[in-house]
Parts: structure tokens; C-alpha cells; sequence
DNA sequence: TTGTACGCGTTATCAT
DNA sequence: ATGATAACGCGTACAA
């Protein structure tokens, strides 16, 4: 059915190298060009994807694991936020994507798929303390870039943000608005965006002479470990609560309204992410702004350095993050 | 670096033939096969899949193309919704997704990377009225699935719901409460579902000897066009509103919030999708459920049922809805 | 049951 | 500048 460089050498009457040289922009004499090149159009050819794989070794296409517990993959923006980033750089250089999601990816199913000459790289989310499919990958010869990274990874290209001082900055914020008791809400035990946040949560809190353990509480990215975390918090008699995320946040807020309190002036709340949502919260969440579009662009054109030029070594970039204040930590504006 | 056949073959010391019957299970006598298989683990060996597309004719690989706008694409969980159900039910049987997203991919891009004998299949959203991409997948040779169609599609293969039927089921329980001035706030203008919606929104309203027109506005799916669209109806004096899907009530229900209205007791409020947040609105929010994740997972099974069956012609299948009536049309419970 | 040999459609090298 | 021709790695008739 599909014309093949044969069949337009034959058309053309020239050779199938010289169609080739024509399609791929070779040393063709202007003439000969012309001719071939109308008969390209005429006939609308497309080449084969997999011969030209099969010849040239490069493929066009790039690999995106994203391997996350669906529950959080699919509900929060922030994965959909990624692929958006990545979408859009990779659409803009008409390199393809594969998608591996969910969490059903073993290291089998993996390598049975990803690791077989089709896919010239991979961006794959390093988001678990323990992930053999991100080891698997970082062990194999394929190109790889991180989102994210364990500290295993510092030798491996990746694009991540600085947690750690990001949240530290966070809870510095609540400790200045004078905040005594600042809680949090950790992230799914396992990942490394939990830890790192609370990492950076005990050392702002240590800083200021206070206890780091007293009032850390387990939760898992999801509104509902807001709900219930607030609800132990509160009587923990906390006066600001840093959510690990604005998902988590969004629950604190329920369970602080349920329960009659007021935010900012009772409690405090903070998330992370700076999704956009956030700002459409009541109160408006203080949170940190991630770029999260700009990770997943970034981690795509990372890729393509890689993959230009292969004896750079790793490239690892750390992407900014803001302190963005709204209302729910310090009030609405006063008009005297 | 990576091993072929004819590696395995020198190692195994039988033909290349053999070790390839061996992997795809073709008659081999036991002893040889053990052997053969012993060789395979040991060396952790992977068929190139460019080679085996080439040879065989088939990728093992299925395009998805969902040609939204990004606005939508990346906010609106129907849509992760879907690709949740085609991810699910694609990994079940192992075969690989490639993606084009948003609404860059023209149908010139759409042919350079989709018509390339890469893809055995395709799944693609049906969601506009006039869509050159889909009409260009639909007259190609290439295997194709739709989510959503177009009056134009009746002799292609399709998964979809009956919208007209379900707006008119949700409209009539609208009138059915006893409401006399049913609002619509429609859906992007141009897109099927907008359409259809309107059509079952104006099916119900004349059987009940109503204007059609009266009382319909423009909007786009988005939680602003709610915003919007609500404080014109308010003005027409509407003591309901049906909106083109839940993110659009989500605004109403702000909108109403806003000017102190109250839910349902001055306006009712439906939406359409029962997406997860839909029952956390406040009040939580009578809707359509439409299964997405289903519509997602029975697209790739029918892709499936195409490749395997290619003579059988084409598959319509429409999924069931189910009103789903909460507290956003019918109150509180009473308590007596 | 096993091996030989050709074809899949392209790129790339080497002559001309 | 152009044309043969050899890879690329695998599937598969056909032969043995």
C-alpha cells in the first residue's frame, strides 16, 4: 500500500540513494531536486518509520515513565501539569512520545518494552526513595533524564527543584507572621518530595529553637490525609499547618471549617505546588510555586542535549521556586 | 551492544531460525528449547522492535491523538480520565501508547508522524465538528478508533454515549422538581457534546411546551464560562440551571454563592460527567456519570477487536449513563 | 524438527 | 552528483 523509495526512484527515474539524499536534504544537483521533490509531493510520501529506525539507529521518539500510584497520577494537576511541559517541548522539535503510567510497570514489563532499540531516550519520573525502574534505566545505555532525584542520582542528568529549602523557606515564613506551633502534613512515606519537605520543615523549625518532631504528622499527597491530618493537628493545638502539598492543603481548609476554626487568624495553612487551584481556595493558599510546565519542558530539551551531544556528561538542573503569599496565611489586607 | 539473533544462535549453537521460533513460540523440539531458553535469560535478551516492525508488520504499538485544546486538555479530569482507561487496558495486553496531544497537530503533522507504518492502530477523540485530523485517520488505511463522533461517522468504529438522550433525561428531572425556567449554559461551541447536550436540553424543554431559546448561553466547558454564563441567567430569572459539564457547575455554584442565592432551594444546579469532585461540590452536584475511565479502557478493547478481526467491519459502542441525583437539585433530606 | 535464504524499507559507504 | 550495494535485526516460506 505505502510507496516505498523504491517505488519513487522508479517515478522519478533516478535512484533510490538519490530520492533518499532528496527527502533527508543530501548533496542532490538542483535539477534533479526539483524533479524528485514534485513527484514527493504528488504522491504524499511518508517514510517508513521503522526501516529508517532499523537503519539509521535513531528513531525520533523518546520514552515517558511516569511511575506513580494511579490515584495520585491521574487526580493531581501536577502530573498532568508534567506531561503538558514535556508535550509541548518534544511537539516542538516533532519528537514522538511513548507513555508508560500507573504503577503496573515492573522492571520486567519495562525493559520488555522500553529497553529495544525503538526509543532514542527516556524521561522517567524519580520520585521513590527505592525505584527499581529508574535504577534499571540509569544502569542501561539509553539516554535518560530525571524528574526529580534521589540522592543515588547525582551523577544522572535530571530537573528538579530544592525541596529542602523551599520548604525551609515556607516554614520560615509561618515562624514570621508569629506562628508558635507550626505543624505539618507529610507526603507519601517513600517518596522523595516528602522527605526532602519535611527535611526542610525540621531545619527551619530547629533553627528557631523548637522542637522538629512534635508536630509532624503522615499523609500522602491527597486531600483526604488533609482532612484527617488537621484533624490530629488540631489537637496538637497548632496554630499553622504546612501542607506537602496544595492537594493536602485543600483538605486542611475542610477540616479547619468543620471545625469552626478561622484561617488565617486560628490557623494558619500553607501548601505546595502552586497549582491552579490554589489561588481559587477560601482562603487563597500560601504555597510554593513549582513550575511544574516548565519542569517537564525542561527535562524534554535536557534530553535533547543528551542526545546532541552524548559526551557531555550529566546534566543536572535545579529549576527556581517562589514563596507565593495569599491570604490564608496573613489575613486579608487591612483597610484602616 | 545489544544482542540479535544471530548472537543468540552462536551462543546456543543452533540457527537463527531456531532461536527466533523459540522466542515466539513456534515448533521446536523440548530439548532444543530449553536449551535455547536457558541462553535467552541467561543473556537478559530483547528483540529489536524497529527489526520485528519491519519484518512483520506489526508494532505492537497504538497512537493515541487527543486534538484538544491544551486549556482543556490539561485541567479537565475527563480527560486524564480517558487516558487512564486506554493506559489500563493497552498495558493489560502490553502494547505501547504514543501520544499527540493539544490541539497543535495539524493534519500535516498528524500524517508525518502517524501514517509511518509505526502504529498498528489508532485512538483518537471525535470532539469537534469539523475535523480534518480525524477525517484524514478515518480515510487512511490505518485501523481506527474514535471517542465521540460526528454525525459523519456513522460507518466508523466508535465509542461514545448517547448525549442527546442523557441531557434530555437530566433536563426532564429538572422539570420533573418542578422548576419553570430551566437554564443551559452550553459547552464549547463547535464540539459534538455541546451540541448534542443542547439538543437533549431543547428536546426536554419543548415536550414540556417551553421556548427552547429562552433560556440558553454561550459557554465553554471551563469553570469560568459558569462563572458567566450564571449571572445572565440569574438576571433572566432562572430557578435552575443545567451546565455543560461539572466544571461549568462548579462556577455556577460560585456565581450563585456570590449573589447570596441559595442551592436548590432559589436554583437548582446539574452538571454533566460526575467527575470525582463533582460530590465534593457544595452542595454536592446532580450530574450525568458517564463511566470516562470506561470509554478509555472499551476504545482500546475495540481497537483491539479491529486488529484482530479486520474483516469484520466497524464497532459502535455506546456506553450507558445514569443520572445521579444529589443534593444540588433535591435538597437536604428532610428531617422531620 | 531444523536450517537456508530472502524480504521488509531505509541509511550509509564506496565507487563511478 | 549519482548509483550500486552492503548493512540494520527479524520473520518466514521453503527446503532438507
Amino acid at each position: 500500500m505505502a510507496l516505498t523509495l523504491d517505488d519513487l526512484a522508479a517515478l522519478s527515474g533516478v535512484s533510490r540513494a538519490t530520492v533518499s539524499r532528496v527527502v533527508n536534504g543530501g548533496p542532490v544537483a538542483e535539477a534533479t531536486r526539483q524533479r524528485v521533490m514534485e513527484v514527493l509531493q504528488r504522491t504524499n510520501y511518508r517514510p517508513n518509520l521503522a526501516a529508517r529506525t532499523l537503519a539509521s539507529g535513531r528513531s525520533g521518539v523518546v520514552g515517558v515513565v511516569m511511575h506513580i500510584d494511579p490515584r495520585l497520577l491521574f487526580n493531581d494537576p501536577y502530573f498532568s501539569g508534567l506531561l503538558h511541559g514535556m508535550s509541548n517541548a518534544l511537539a516542538e522539535k516533532a519528537v514522538g512520545m511513548m507513555l508508560w503510567l500507573g504503577d503496573r510497570t515492573r522492571e520486567e514489563t519495562l525493559d520488555q518494552i522500553l529497553l529495544r532499540g525503538m526509543l532514542d531516550g527516556v524521561i522517567v519520573t524519580a520520585h521513590w526513595l527505592e525505584d527499581p525502574i529508574v535504577d534499571g534505566l540509569l544502569e542501561s545505555s539509553i539516554p535518560t533524564v530525571l524528574i526529580g532525584h534521589r540522592h543515588a542520582d547525582r551523577n544522572a542528568s535530571y530537573v528538579d527543584v530544592d525541596d529542602v529549602q523551599a520548604a525551609d523557606t515556607l516554614t520560615t515564613h509561618l515562624l514570621d507572621i508569629g506562628r508558635q506551633r507550626v505543624g505539618h502534613i507529610a507526603g507519601l512515606p517513600g517518596s522523595v518530595a516528602a522527605a526532602d519537605r519535611v527535611a526542610g520543615y525540621r531545619r527551619a523549625i530547629q533553627r528557631a529553637g523548637l522542637d522538629p518532631d512534635d508536630l509532624v504528622v503522615e499523609g500522602d499527597f491527597t486531600r483526604e490525609s488533609g482532612l484527617v491530618g488537621t484533624k490530629t493537628l488540631i489537637d496538637l493545638g497548632v496554630d499553622a499547618i504546612f501542607c506537602a502539598n496544595d492537594a493536602t492543603a485543600g483538605g486542611a481548609l475542610e477540616a479547619l471549617r468543620e471545625r469552626g476554626l478561622r484561617v488565617p487568624e486560628d490557623v494558619a495553612v500553607a501548601g505546595y505546588d502552586d497549582l491552579e487551584f490554589a489561588a481559587r481556595l477560601d482562603p487563597p493558599l500560601t504555597t510554593i510555586r513549582q513550575g511544574v510546565l516548565a519542569q517537564g519542558s525542561e527535562a524534554a530539551r535536557t534530553l535533547f542535549q543528551l542526545l546532541d551531544h552524548p559526551d557531555d556528561g550529566p546534566r543536572r538542573i535545579v529549576l527556581p521556586t517562589e514563596l507565593v503569599v495569599r491570604r490564608s496565611t496573613i489575613g486579608a489586607v487591612r483597610s484602616e
